[in-house]
DNA sequence: GCCGTTTTCGGCCCGACTGTTTTCAGTCG
């Protein structure tokens, strides 16, 4: 079995955990976070790198971390783990989950009262035990059970597309706020992570009490943990957490610059900083003297230090401050370059609206092409197409076409199932007749890797099939994609010249960012899609545009933002 | 534990807020 890098970096993390709690230097700890990181943005996998001596290159990854990397995956266990395991109990790392409770406390707990487990903290809590340690009281003791209260109540994180509109929604209140001049959303939201675990706001204002008196009296707001002058947090009746910060206008750029993050991106910009004898925050950029510059906008910020305003999707620390060191960020797409929607369903399989209702609204979008993909029969569930309906549908698609004239190119197409041992669900002379094939796994995902990887390989030589739909088939939060090798995928691809697909639906977002980003270095083609099955859901096309975004790809990868002419050319030329 | 157009050793980002404290530790982002 061979560990994924996710593995391993779920591992590092723990490390860094367990060493917490542990009281090591804080910089050690730091060390297997900023590997496990590194590792979540590799697109190769750790398990090639060993083998060509290059685990190294990693950032982050020097001797000692390389050197369990490979122990990890050789013997698919690692002793530094096991032995640590023994100093401080494994279960022990719950506790850091619970909001307020860090690595001191959860040392504090276990030292003095044999606490290793959620659970036992929580009975230790309702026994009045944990009010007598040192450094605790009342307050804090009924803070902690607050907080056991929250993470049971709260899922860890949500999908960017549950949380955006009512994200979008709060700040169109917050921006409504007498006193408020400027607001805008921040953190992971303002750089589109595919999950988000708080919502961020910030402000500029003049009357921050006001803005902070108005904002945690809110009727959405269930509890208030904490209210200063600057800074705001407050529990959400459904679980959320928001913060909200708030500078006068002046202080606006920093503070939205600090805000959006990510953290590495922060450090990275801040060593910059200490390297030109600045010190950056959220208030200010400060000279060694001590005199205060200050920044009403974020491009300004930037600019300070010698680069372009970075994009926030790119805000990562994945090469996008040395590549605006050197100009060199990319220009990345836009959804307004998105020209067509090439995965769509209609009544025809398990979709809820006719051909003719998703082009009406593909076309008031300002789509030029839209296919129709509609499931092929072997996917029962999504009553997918007989070869006869198929033929059938042929007929009011053209039918459909001939009313709409020349507002819109509508494709035939097909959505089709890879079989559990890699042969599609139409035969060739079938597929041949439609105008753009998608072949997508649904089923038996669990395949082990080798044997999931041929299957898609052997799919993706069918000479018909023009592209893979969302390949790695993860649904989130639950479903974990399938254990593909992408070297071979990825490979497999650029030989055939197959287009990937990112896969716009806020659950799939599939392809992800980091293969995204592999893939279009590699100059395979991409398509970013909404798999619609309704009309309304063909505006989910910006979650996919910020896959590729985050991914660093520019619109020429992307052939759906190709001229329609160009397009159809390369549907026809693969046939 | 990692890393180097200031360094192979000595650094490693910065501030708000809370609760427990009489000046600070812990947590968070």
């Amino acid at each position: 079995m061979i560990l994924t890098n996710q593995e391993l970096a779920d591992i590092f993390d723990r490390i860094a955990d367990l060493l917490e709690i542990k009281g090591e230097v804080i910089y050690k700890t730091l060390a297997y976070r900023k590997a496990a990181e590194s590792l979540r943005g590799l697109a190769e996998d750790a398990a090639v790198l060993q083998g060509q001596n290059r685990l190294t290159e990693i950032p982050g990854v020097g001797k000692a971390i390389s050197e369990k990397i490979s122990e990890l995956l050789t013997t698919g266990k690692l002793g530094f783990l096991e032995k640590l395991e023994q100093e401080v109990p494994p279960t022990l790392t719950e506790l850091l989950q619970v909001p307020d409770v860090g690595p001191r406390k959860a040392a504090l707990f276990w030292k003095q009262l044999g606490v290793t487990n959620l659970a036992e903290l929580e009975a230790a809590a309702r026994d009045g035990k944990l009010r007598s340690l040192p450094g605790m009281g009342e307050k804090s003791e009924k803070r902690v059970l607050e907080g056991i209260e929250a993470l049971k109540r709260r899922p860890k994180r949500r999908l960017l597309g549950n949380v955006r509109p009512a994200a979008l929604r709060m700040l169109d209140w917050l921006r409504a706020q007498p006193g408020v001049e400027k607001a805008d959303l921040a953190g992971s939201l303002r750089r589109w992570r595919a999950t988000i675990g708080d919502l961020d706001l910030v402000a500029a204002s003049n009357s921050p009490t006001e803005v902070m008196q108005a904002f945690t009296s809110q009727p959405e707001v269930l509890r208030v943990l904490g209210q200063g002058e600057n800074k705001a947090s407050v529990e959400l009746k459904d679980g959320m957490n928001v913060q909200l910060w708030v500078q006068p206008p002046e202080r606006y750029g920093t503070l939205l610059q600090f805000v959006t993050g990510s953290k590495d991106h922060n450090v990275r910009l801040r060593e910059l900083a200490q390297k030109k004898g600045l010190s950056l925050s959220e208030q200010s950029i400060k000279e060694s003297n001590g005199t205060e510059r200050l920044y009403a906008e974020e491009t300004a910020v930037y600019a300070a230090f010698g680069l372009p305003w970075i994009p926030p999707e790119l805000r990562e620390d994945r090469g996008e401050i040395p590549a605006a060191l050197a100009n060199k960020l990319p220009n990345l797409i836009e959804v307004s370059d998105i020209r067509a929607d090439l995965h769509t369903h209609t009544t025809w399989s398990d979709g809820t609206a006719s051909i003719q209702q998703m082009a009406e609204a593909a076309i008031h979008l300002g789509r030029k092409v839209l296919a129709i993909t509609d499931h092929s029969g072997g996917l029962g569930v999504a009553q997918g197409l007989s070869i006869e309906r198929l033929r059938q549908q042929r007929l009011e698609i053209n039918q459909v076409q001939e009313r709409l004239g020349e507002q819109i190119v509508l494709l035939q197409g097909s959505e089709i199932e890879i079989h559990a041992d890699g042969s599609l669900d139409y035969p060739d002379d079938v597929l041949a007749e439609l105008d753009i094939v998608i072949a997508s796994l649904h089923t038996s995902l669990r395949q082990e890797r080798a044997v999931i990887t041929a299957r898609l390989l052997r799919a993706m030589r069918n000479p018909h099939v023009d592209v893979i739909g969302h390949p790695s088939g993860r649904l989130m939060p639950n479903r974990e994609g399938a254990d593909l090798d992408w070297e071979q995928v990825l490979a497999a691809a650029r030989e055939t010249g197959i287009a990937l697909e990112i896969d716009a639906l806020p659950m799939r977002l599939d392809l992800d960012e980091v293969y995204a980003r592999r893939a279009a270095e590699m100059g395979i083609p991409l398509v970013i899609d909404t798999d619609a099955h309704a009309p309304d859901q063909l505006e989910l096309m910006e979650y996919g545009v910020s896959v590729a975004r985050r991914a660093w790809v520019g619109p020429e990868s992307v052939i759906n933002t190709w001229e329609s002419e160009r397009l159809l050319g390369w549907l026809k030329k693969r046939q």
